[in-house]
DNA sequence: TTCAAATGTCACACATTTGAGAAATATTTA
DNA sequence: TAAATATTTCTCAAATGTGTGACATTTGAA
């Protein structure tokens, strides 16, 4: 993949992240190329679309597991899924966003969401495991620190465009706080 | 204010806070009236989005000063404060994200920026406050809070939509979460 | 330098969205 | 019920967005 259709699904990503309907001119400008440069690499919007889906749903998930299988610790794991969150950035939020929201299909036929699940699943287990090893507090449903996650993960996002902290010391902050909220 | 202009407004705030360049039509529908008679009540897109802000920057504003005002205790404060933006919902988000945003222009010559100056003064106040009763971590910022409160808030209101929860628990456990992940 | 690939410029047809007039219909209010 | 008011329906012109062809320009590697 060249360089330019990289950075066009990036400015894609950022733009259709806070306005779905935005002008492909927007992209265009945002990615500092032509319209005309836009279209010669995708047939249309829709295909656009398709494809930022598709980059959002793969890096996410690539990310995901690796955190996942970077310990055996499932504290470690919690928070190496945490930070995965926050470098993907604005990806979390869509990637979170597209299989929660209400006109989207949920279904096993479909492999992302196939994979999506499989990474839910081992989230859950990796915060059953915390509240069996009593580290989680067995009152907060996995469920809820689910919502809390992705919820951190946006705070810390936007954070990041607001404070003077460097990223790491956010990072720290996002964690330190996260784990306090569902400790025992 | 006529029950229909109102209803738009709320219709309009609904479509354009998840897609900014949605199509009148969109909130129209949404309205359950025609676009004829929404452009009856907004000369333009323009107008209307205006509106939009400005009521979301009233019923926040409200809602905030009134969690304010309900108690002298800054635990109960910062407490109905986080109920208050639970319960502003979509709001609450654009309202944060409104004042955040890069291309806005954040300044006290406008009265909206002034008043949410004076209401972030206020929350900033009760944070100290409580640190210097040793309740909040001194280690936690209160820029870091007031990003992890937004959170919280968005979290939440997100939670609404995915669990089988009733609101009154959800809001229990994010007051909760959100108490534990501050604490000293 | 030279050539090919990538990108930009401009022009165009077409689709969608926007905003508004005029008359018909529905709803409210006195 | 009758008048006043609000809404819908149908219509249309202007504005904006979309996708593409033809050709010019730039860029980078040989």
């Amino acid at each position: 993949m060249t360089h330019t259709k990289k950075r066009i699904i990036e400015s894609a990503i950022r733009i259709f992240n806070e306005d779905l309907s935005a002008p492909l001119q927007k992209v265009a400008d945002n990615a500092a190329v032509t319209r005309r440069t836009l279209h010669r690499y995708f047939k249309d919007r829709n295909e656009l679309v398709a494809v930022c889906k598709q980059a959002i749903e793969s890096s996410c998930k690539k990310a995901m597991i690796s955190a996942i299988q970077s310990s055996d610790d499932a504290l470690i794991q919690l928070e190496r899924m945490l930070y995965a969150g926050i470098d993907c950035g604005a990806k979390y939020s869509v990637f979170y966003k597209l299989h929660q929201s209400k006109d989207h299909k949920h279904t096993h036929q479909n492999k992302n969401c196939a994979d999506y699940d499989h990474i839910y699943n081992q989230f859950q287990g990796i915060i059953i495991e915390l509240q069996k090893e009593g580290k989680i507090s067995p009152a907060m449903s996995p469920e809820w620190i689910q919502v809390l996650h992705s919820g951190i993960i946006e705070s810390t996002v936007n954070a990041r465009q607001t404070t003077t902290k460097s990223f790491e010391e956010i990072k720290e902050l996002a964690w330190t706080s996260y784990i306090k909220a569902i400790a025992p």
